[in-house]
DNA sequence: GGTTCGATCCTCT
DNA sequence: GAGGATCGAACCT
């Protein structure tokens, strides 16, 4: 057991700025079966993300940017790979990654990802769940994603050819032409996913 | 200073 | 499928 950890260890590739600053369709997809790894005291949390959505420009009406910079939302527009997690509902956080440019507003939020354990298996199947079940709070704002404290790495994981699934975005009815933009991917084939 | 409303989740029916 | 929880940012006056 310690060596097949060790052995997934040794080929596991940190994600690093140049894949933050592709487009953000780009860094969605690509985001997929890769894992997402926190840092909490000793411990590591590490699961795999099988479902994302992307956050894309300033027209997007979906995306916090569409009403240009706030306080808020200012992350987005600044240097790609950075944790841009904001409160929902008044209850709930959502992780995203920043992508892209400086200058130009876009994120992936981390909608799903799927537990080590069976038994827990849909205890992630949603943004807020993933920050419920990752311990993320507003304190990670702003972190960086190719630090020490909260990153996402590539183990090699292949996926099944047509495994991808491209969709329409979740809780956007108000975004006019852009909620029909197919811009949330998820991995057919996880039991994790939030919503098909 | 007041009002509105969510990039959600859970519990009903 | 509907409704409640819960709160701060954004956008009024």
């Amino acid at each position: 057991m310690t060596i097949l950890v060790w052995s997934m260890r040794a080929s596991a590739k940190k994600l690093t700025i140049h894949f933050y600053s592709q487009p953000a369709l780009i860094v969605a997809e690509q985001l997929l079966g890769k894992f997402l790894v926190r840092r909490a005291g000793k411990r590591l949390i590490a699961s795999k993300i099988v479902e994302t959505e992307a956050y894309v420009g300033f027209r997007d009406r979906a995306s916090h940017a569409s009403r240009g910079k706030t306080k808020r939302n200012a992350l987005m527009f600044g240097p790609p790979g950075v944790a841009y997690v904001y409160l929902v509902y008044g209850m709930y956080c959502c992780l995203n990654i920043v992508t892209s440019r400086r200058g130009y507003p876009a994120a992936v939020l981390i909608r799903a990802v799927e537990p080590i354990h069976a038994k827990d298996i849909r205890a992630a199947a949603g943004p807020g769940k993933v920050c419920r079940y990752f311990k993320i709070d507003r304190g990670l704002n702003g972190v960086s994603m190719v630090g020490g404290l909260m990153w996402v790495e590539d183990r090699d994981e292949r996926l099944a050819p047509g495994d991808i699934v491209r969709a329409r975005r979740i809780g956007v009815d108000y975004a006019g032409l852009y909620k029909k933009k197919l811009w949330r991917y998820y991995l057919s084939s996880s039991p994790s996913v939030s919503r098909r």
